[in-house]
RNA sequence: CGGGGCGUAGCGCAGCCUGGUAGCGCGACGGUUUUGGGUACCGUAGGCCGGAGGUUCGAAUCCUCUCGCCCCGACCA
């Protein structure tokens, strides 16, 4: 993409509704406007990231054995009647009344309405296990929204609800759902901290949240500093193997990891001192068994191989997309802006042309980008005729991980500079060089794509 | 929902107390200049002052109502 064709309305000063540096950053970089308490406009550039990270979403739910599919936003009022939940969720929920008068509601979640769908189609045990999931705009009609997309009314979500048939198989949905999550946030470059936390209204005892640490975190988390060092990495892992998904659960809650909900001096105070952490958290993501609260209440019965009928037993997921922008922009900046990692970067380098009109420059210019094209690499080409320190704030303000800077002074030896967004270091090399030094560092993030 | 605050140009603000027909910085646009970290100078455009009603010869300014937004708290992914 070409700067002086897109869309991206930087802005030099700080807009004062935001308080908080995701927030504030993401208006300054021209990624998102509200339009209303808690709703915004995705700009080009944040709708980039947003996609970006729904694509790691889908393919690590896909790789799970997840199937997607699409609900609708609004619901009738009914099925929530039948769970009792509409009179349970409380001025949270947007009800609309059609023309018909009918009760509708911009749904906040989508567990009766999944339930509808599976008790449509699904009698037998034959069929299961199931795992359905979409990404879909939820409403929560929040009294107070704040922090940009952290909290606001509107929000993407993935969530994703299985349907099995007796406790120790959807015991391994909880277990499957938790390695794919850990999966997932390392891809975007985050460290996600599975912690066991309270039901809330989704119900059910047998759940953990998954947390990001940071200052501006939402809720306090107590936690063994051990687990921090764990890392799911590259692993390989049967999706179907119970020992295995059981094994990497086991690894990743076996160390003490608990919000203020569930927070226990006791049992925390058994972790030697020096290990011992208080923080914040946001959290990014919580895993639900629930078994049958809703097929139940719903009649979603299954009849088993004994011929008997039994209600199915479920559990729900789910993942904040569009609050994970807000999350990785808290755990990444620097007074300069915002810095991606490379797994949901909306471009994957930028080149900043240092003398824009000078044939030379420009030329040498449109070939890299050229050649980053063909081999696969979106630049953001900033070929504004702008001075070298209003490319270069811009550059950092919007985060891409990698720069190249291309000027007269460089190419007289055929040589570009290639900086790192993070380190500040930069590296003089051909222009060829740094293509494909971009495609070393791209690699392991191609790799991942399922 | 309780408490507090704010709506004046694209963004950040002054003007309001003590009514007299709107201003500054940044940005945008045009030019000169400059050219490796938001260059300097000159110029231009852009606002019926959130909305409605009232008081007044006259309202951004005073009064009433209303809408929106922000902050603290409670609540929440």
């Amino acid at each position: 993409m070409r700067l002086s064709r897109y869309f991206m309305p930087v802005l030099k000063e700080d807009p004062k509704e935001a308080q908080i540096v995701s927030h504030r950053l993401m208006l300054r970089a021209g990624m998102i406007k509200q339009q209303a308490a808690g709703i915004y406009s995705w700009l080009p550039l944040g709708f980039k990231v947003l996609n970006r990270i729904q694509q790691i979403v889908h393919e690590e739910q896909q790789r799970a054995g997840h199937i997607p599919m699409l609900m609708p936003t609004l619901q009738s009022a009914d099925l929530w009647r039948e769970s009792g939940r509409y009179d349970d969720y409380g001025d949270e929920m947007l009800r609309i009344k059609d023309r018909h008068k009918r009760d509708l509601l911009y749904g906040p979640t989508n567990e009766e309405m999944v339930t509808d769908v599976f008790r449509s189609h699904v009698s037998s045990y034959k069929d299961l296990p199931l795992t359905l999931y979409h990404i879909q705009w939820k409403f929560r009609d929040e009294m107070r929204p704040r922090f940009g997309v952290m909290r606001g009314r509107e929000f993407l979500m993935k969530d994703g609800y299985n349907f099995d048939l007796d406790r120790d198989a959807a015991l391994h949905a909880y277990n499957r759902h938790l390695v794919s999550y850990l999966r997932t946030y390392e891809r975007m470059g985050l460290q996600a901290i599975p912690m066991r936390a309270d039901g809330g209204p989704i119900g059910g005892d047998y759940t953990h949240e998954f947390l990001v640490l940071a200052e501006t975190g939402e809720s306090e988390v107590f936690y063994d500093s051990q687990i921090t060092d764990l890392k799911f990495g590259a692993r390989e892992i049967d999706y179907d193997s119970v020992a295995e998904c059981q094994a990497v659960l086991e690894e990743f809650t076996s160390r003490y990891a608990r919000t203020d909900e569930t927070h226990d001096e006791a049992i925390f105070a058994e972790v030697p001192e020096e290990r011992r952490r208080s923080a914040r958290g946001i959290e990014v993501g919580q895993i639900f068994y629930f078994g049958t609260k809703y097929s139940e209440a719903m009649g979603a019965t299954v009849v088993g191989p004994d011929g008997n009928r039994v209600p199915v037993e479920m559990g729900s997921h789910g993942i904040g997309v569009s609050r994970l922008l807000g999350a990785i922009i808290e755990a990444s900046h620097d007074d300069k802006g915002i810095i991606w990692p490379e797994g949901v970067t909306p471009f994957h380098a930028g080149i900043v042309n240092l003398k824009q009109g000078d044939v030379a420059t420009d030329s040498a210019c449109e070939a890299l980008y050229a050649e980053l094209k063909t081999q696969g690499l979106d630049a953001l080409y900033d070929d504004r005729d702008e001075r070298a320190g209003a490319k270069f704030a811009t550059m950092d303000l919007i985060g891409l991980p990698w720069r190249i800077t291309v000027g007269p002074r460089g190419l007289a030896n055929n040589k570009v500079e290639l900086t790192s967004r993070r380190s500040g270091e930069s590296v003089e090399m051909s222009p060829q060089e740094a293509v494909l030094r971009l495609k070393e560092i791209y690699k392991p993030v191609f790799d991942a794509a399922y």
